[in-house]
DNA sequence: TATATTCTGTACCGATCGGTACAAACAAGC
DNA sequence: GCTTGTTTGTACCGATCGGTACAGAATATA
């Protein structure tokens, strides 16, 4: 009994690359049971809302994952320089250092008509502000803390967009090394 | 006879704004055709190969426009510095201050297995290359250049991304205005 | 006008889409 | 054992997908 909560995390990595991979109207129900090994049945039956609800439930786990890793250390961390080293190294990580693309993101270019919209804006709005105010508590002015915040999130998208056009991770690398210098006065 | 080509320029336009709005997938041939308001025997006079035809003549439009407009200025203007400005004020105007989003971004994070991905590789190559010979002509180290190049190719892109997922074309602007700094010495 | 060619609307194709129905398989409690 | 409830595979649904066939409308050459 009860343990479709324990179905529904163990399937969302699997859901969430397909998404990544295909878009969400390219990501079909064939495609996400091949990849979770899940026929419709268990599918329908951990996400009752279908393809929807599995979507919500990515963008759910992606923005839970960023606030436990990245934007509470930039809150919280006694030490806001090594909050926001911490968050470029983090985010080198998660995104495979430019392999991976940012499913948040893509999701913003496509959908838009959907419910996710709120999700979508949220996760880019708790990323800026966190990080303005670990700069704030770094000794930046308000205004270029903003402004910096602003510039970082968008340069990180920025430069999943370039590395996956020109199928060159590298870009995403250099990207974060100008981002640091940026950020952190080396 | 041999109105082919016209037919098929003037349903770009139309057609390059339901691939953005939807994406490949999400674009069906019954909302192309509805919003060229060409029925399916003239949408394949005019693209005999489908769907995947009208991605590419779109691309190659839009690669033309930046080519002329954008590109061969950043090359060829003797003010380098102007050019560079011209870029930042066409970059505006073609993405309607954020409120458009960029086509061959899009396609980039979705798509990647067609036969989109050279086009898409090299309409952002084409626009690096240009700017860095532009910052190389306007005084700056070689280096420097392609590094600041590359720079504000993907923030542009970030840009973009950024300002629809918020919802707030202000962002781009502010980008851009940050970008200028950057770029030409204020 | 007659004729050749280009264009376009409509009907249709098989495949696949997201989603539903439901019965067999399974597990837990007793 | 039996019973109760959850989990799953499978068959199926109507709708829509991209694409094709083709006849008739339009247009151009003469």
């Amino acid at each position: 009994m009860a343990k479709k909560p324990v179905a529904r995390e163990d399937a969302l990595p699997a859901i969430a690359e397909v998404f990544r991979e295909y878009g969400y109207e390219g990501a079909s129900l064939a495609l996400i049971g091949a990849r979770t090994g899940l026929g419709k049945g268990s599918l329908y039956h951990a996400f009752p809302n279908g393809k929807a609800e599995m979507a919500e439930a990515v963008l759910d786990a992606i923005g839970g994952w960023f606030e436990d890793k990245v934007y509470a250390p930039l809150r919280d961390d006694p030490d806001p320089r090594a909050a926001i080293r911490l968050m470029l190294s983090e985010t080198d990580a998660y995104f495979r250092s430019g392999r991976r693309i940012c499913l948040v993101g893509a999701f913003a270019l496509t959908e838009g008509r959907d419910g996710f919209a709120d999700r979508i804006a949220g996760y880019f709005r708790d990323w800026r502000a966190a990080l303005a105010q670990a700069l704030l508590r770094a000794g930046r002015p308000a205004a270029e803390a903003d402004s910096l915040a602003e510039d970082a999130v968008l340069t990180i998208q920025g430069g999943l967009v370039l590395a996956r056009a020109l199928a060159d991770p590298a870009v995403f690398g250099r990207m974060l090394g100008r981002l640091e210098g940026r950020l952190v006065s080396v």
